[in-house]
RNA sequence: CGCGGGGUAGAGCAGUUGGUAGCUCGUCGGGCUCAUAACCCGGAGGUCGCAGGUUCAAAUCCUGUCCCCGCAACCA
């Protein structure tokens, strides 16, 4: 372990296990394992805390209709989600649910703080009432003014219920958006959440009498906390925050790690994490998050992929496919932060081949094969620094060193796929190297024997680089890169990426191809046949 | 006149402070033979949605206009 920098602490949203989860979700979690492996790497002591969200009327009446109880089908659901985690080898270091005693008693003692400070009082929510679903619906999720679920028409009803002074926080959040700029980003997110505010804040409703598939409100047995106050607060009661009775001694992680450094989310709810959660914790006193980043979304040819539209990509057939890193490598590496993005096997597959086999796969490949074949896989740290070929090695060499700072200031914005591009252009750089200096032709010289192991051990050098800055990203690649150099058994510091020449020597194993090219007509067509609605959309 | 994004080469995208329009893939031609038919070099291909305006100079700033998308109080 290196010194430590301090305290990193990040929260993915918490999933809502109505039903299994899709690549967009992964695509977000990937980013937040990505993060938190970076900053484990540089030395930070690291909390990563994801989890799910299994309240609600939705729930219920799914686990009904399964004939099941909510909490049956939340375990399923859930069982799935950390397998697929499991899959992906996400690092998290927690991982909540809202339906256990932990959460549900602190939200219990959240929603008291919040109440004897005066900022929740019982009111009447008015909405559209479906009787048959027994359910409220907002004008908004209407379909043609009619119930979305079952397609009968609804009536104006109301149900009392208590509400949160969101209102009087407005002029707070304005400060807030104002004088820390850099809590909300990107700043398209942030101007649109100030338009927001400025129309005005209602107070919020936080409970529901119409289900009963939540956290009872600890003032009132006839009413459950509705989503905002029970999910949100999921970034503070996992860390045992607040500390209820008998449970003394269980925040001294909250201590530690809160504020969080970032909570990543997708744009849909950056509104909820940027104005709802800073107001609930404006009311109980607590530090604000340092910030809220919202990405954008993973789109089809049809639109956006959603659970109910069913038109999802499964990540699961994906990874089994293609392996964990290669599915990392292609959400990191096609996607700006912050945008949206079209999702198409053709993409997917071009990366695949492109960067992963014919750029690093066949870097590794070809470094290896010569050293095997030229040097019995013996590769000696030159001793005649810069005299023969230097002009050659001196812009290898200055870029290898100096990418590692690059990659470094990009993802701490989370420009991922800047992070990545400066990766490749170094890999680019290398392959092009590798023809400049042509090693096949110094190795039929016996008067260039020095030459021909400076050169290899220039480009092993470039390749230790290169498994320590995709370390975060593709941990098991690094891993074999670092086997087929014959560095497996050493720690790995990300000081050690920034400087050159820094290996004494290599004993190259050349292994199996780090990525096998694919046949992208075949992979279309077994593509199409996992996700045949991925396809259908034109 | 609700708010916010976008329209740039065949496809997907970069282009902060105005100064010769770039990247990846694809395509065409050449090179190399270490390597996973991979790698390296070069060419073709764009009146930057449209119309005005400011300027010596506009993808970039201003005005208008057309089209697409997102949000509008639980879709990552």
């Amino acid at each position: 372990m290196t010194q430590s920098k301090g305290k990193y602490y990040i929260t993915t949203p918490i999933y809502y296990p109505s039903s299994n989860l899709h690549v967009g979700h992964t695509y977000c979690t990937v980013m937040a394992d990505a993060a938190a492996r970076f900053k484990r790497l540089l030395g930070y002591d690291v909390r990563f805390l994801t989890g799910t969200d299994e309240h609600g009327q939705k729930i219920q009446k799914i686990a009904l209709e399964e004939g099941i109880t909510p909490k049956e089908h939340v375990d399923k659901i859930v069982g799935g989600i950390i397998d697929l985690w499991t899959t992906m080898e996400i690092s998290y270091d927690d991982f909540i649910r809202t339906t256990e005693d932990r959460h549900m008693r602190r939200v219990q003692e959240i929603f008291r703080r919040i109440y004897e400070k005066g900022d929740i009082y019982k009111g009447e929510y008015e909405g559209w009432y479906c009787t048959p679903c027994e359910s409220f619906w907002t004008d908004t999720q209407l379909s043609d003014g009619k119930c979305p679920d079952c397609g009968r028409p609804v009536e104006k009803a109301q149900e009392s219920a208590y509400f949160f002074r969101l209102s009087a926080y407005a002029d707070r959040l304005l400060s807030l958006f104002d004088e820390t700029p850099e809590f909300l980003e990107p700043e398209t997110r942030r101007n649109e959440m100030i338009g927001f505010i400025k129309q005005g804040l209602e107070d919020l409703c936080i409970s529901r009498s119409s289900f009963d598939w939540g956290i009872k409100v600890p003032i009132d047995e006839g009413q459950v906390i509705y989503v905002w106050l029970d999910a949100l607060s999921n970034y503070v009661t996992a860390l045992g925050y607040p500390e209820v009775d008998g449970t003394d001694g269980e925040a001294d992680l909250y201590r530690k790690y809160w504020p969080a450094d970032v909570h990543l989310v997708g744009k849909e709810i950056v509104r909820f994490h940027s104005i709802i959660w800073p107001a609930m914790l404006m009311s109980m006193g607590e530090p604000l998050p340092k910030k809220v980043l919202g990405h954008g979304w993973l789109l089809l040819d049809g639109g956006k992929m959603s659970k109910s539209k069913g038109n999802v990509v499964d990540p699961v057939k994906l990874i089994e496919r293609y392996g964990v890193d290669a599915l990392k490598y292609f959400l990191l590496r096609e996607y700006t932060f912050g945008q949206d993005g079209l999702f198409t096997n053709e993409a997917l597959l071009g990366r695949l081949n492109a960067d992963l086999a014919n750029d690093l796969g066949n870097l590794l490949s070809r470094t290896a094969g010569m050293s095997e074949k030229f040097q019995a896989g013996k590769i000696a740290k030159p001793d005649m620094d810069g005299e023969i070929g230097a002009s050659v090695d001196a812009e290898l060499k200055r870029i290898a060193a100096g990418t590692a700072a690059k990659v470094e200031a990009f993802i701490e914005e989370f420009a991922f796929n800047r992070a990545l591009e400066e990766i490749w252009a170094l890999i680019g750089r290398s392959n092009k190297y590798i023809d400049e200096t042509a090693p096949w032709t110094v190795a039929k010289d016996d008067s260039k024997k020095a030459r021909l192991n400076e050169i290899l051990y220039n480009l092993a050098e470039v390749l230790r680089i290169v498994s320590i800055l995709i370390q975060p990203f593709m941990h098991h690649s690094s891993e074999e890169i670092r086997k087929q150099l014959g560095l497996e058994s050493r720690e790995i510091f990300w000081e050690d990426a920034s400087v050159f020449g820094k290996e004494d020597g290599y004993e190259t194993v050349k292994g199996a191809a780090l990525f096998p090219r694919l046949n992208i007509a075949e992979e279309l067509e077994a593509l199409g046949n996992i996700n045949p609605e991925a396809d259908d959309a034109v």
